[in-house]
DNA sequence: TCAAAAGTGTTATCATTACACCCATGG
DNA sequence: CCATGGGTGTAATGATAACACTTTTGA
């Protein structure tokens, strides 16, 4: 079968940045191995046409699990990358979609068609298909973007965690080598009051510290209250 | 000339949220009046088919000009639509853009076609065709974060200004109609240090306003410090 | 008793908010 | 001299940043 137009029309394609939060709170990324060319034997975004009849943001799903396994997530239009050179094939228009996960709760697995699927540290990623590079980029900016005014990391720990810990998150999503002061972190975070003690680390070799749960209800309340604040004072630039 | 590929391909075309800055510092939105089926005669956001060889920027920019002849502006890539049924005519992907300008430096011509082309004040959108009400509130909610944290409103005021001027466009784009405190307002801009003094107004009733000159060279050099700034502490969030 | 990591005290400075008040002009 | 906007003083409160210090554990 084939479908015949009077114009030409682009292909559409969805590409996933999935990012993953390993143990030991490392960014990672979801990569696979193309089996094909153009790129065959590079590592690709997982990602791949949209059928005619289905959601952009169904298409990114579906073409993440069938490559990669991944699934249950919640995703995140990018930007739209279309630039005419951008696939040797013809043109191809990609909506990228991206999330950050807790890696451990992603078991990944190969396809049927044997093709090598594998977290990468953000830090440690190989030559990519495409313009796969720039995508990546323009995700890991907006992530770390996204992540200074959103609490996104604190449902990606271990369900009780220490300060410690989420600190480092912070501090590996932005890319923070010098880490932050450890005073005002705390003070910041505690003063949230998103955070609920909830017991202290044992058998470790050195003071054992406090262990916290995230409070999905007071956050939610939080950022309901801090909306109305924004409507009512209406400017905020620090700039 | 006809195409056939193997595969059913979506079209893809891009349209344009142009919100225009009146002289009363109100937010206008241009909207086209459709001629053909389907939704002839109704409103829409200027647009239309991306060409194979063309970037989706430039299909934007080149769509907005020949249907209303805006040209010259800077557009920011806003969403991609894509829901099957968007556009009765079959599966139509729409990338969106939008910009924030002068309107009176943008004067609108009707394309060659007689189609109208026409400024709406955002508080008065006529019905509109497609997907295109839920484009324009994305957008607009767009603006409204964008204006918060970015001083996008400077540029589009006359070359001097008064604060009373600026406030307005501030409530104006944000929406606010209890009116932001003045003093605050005030502080919190002067000591931005992005407005130079430059004389004063004349000839009216009442006591009269200093006018000032939006200084890109300062607000650039605080674009970037703010940056370093950023880098430097890591976490910003209020929440 | 030591290493390792957790956790606290404190202070100066700056930003934010809220109100109320005064000022200069043309008609 | 008054209506109309323009423009200012001030004070309480809270946030931020910086730095050095103390505490608790297992080995």
């Amino acid at each position: 079968m084939s479908y015949t137009y009077d114009y030409p029309r682009p292909s559409v394609t969805v590409d996933c940045v999935i990012f993953g939060l390993d143990a030991q709170q490392k960014v990672n990324v979801l990569l696979i191995q193309r089996k094909n060319d153009p790129f065959a034997g590079q590592w690709a975004m997982p990602g791949g046409f949209v059928d005619m009849d289905e959601d952009l943001e169904t298409a990114a799903l579906r073409e993440l699990e069938e490559e990669t396994g991944v699934h249950d997530l919640f995703i995140e239009q990018l930007f739209t990358f279309g630039a005419p050179d951008r696939d040797p094939r013809g043109r191809v228009i990609s909506v990228a979609y991206y999330a950050l996960v807790n890696l451990e709760h992603h078991p990944i697995e190969a396809a049927s068609d044997a093709r090598r699927v594998q977290w990468f540290p953000v830090n440690d990623v190989p030559e990519l298909a495409f313009d796969h590079a720039h995508i990546f980029r323009v995700a890991l900016e907006r992530l770390r973007a996204k992540v200074r005014y959103q609490p996104i990391g604190f449902e990606l720990l271990p369900p009780t965690f220490t300060l410690t810990q989420l600190q480092n998150l912070y501090e590996n999503i932005l890319g923070i080598e010098s880490g932050l002061n450890k005073r005002n972190f705390r003070t910041r975070i505690l003063k949230m009051g998103v955070l609920q003690e909830v017991g202290v680390q044992e058998g470790v070799a050195h003071r054992p510290a406090r262990l916290y749960r995230f409070d999905r209800r007071k956050y939610e309340e939080l950022e309901k209250s801090k909306y109305e604040d924004l409507i009512r004072r209406g400017l905020d630039f620090d700039i």
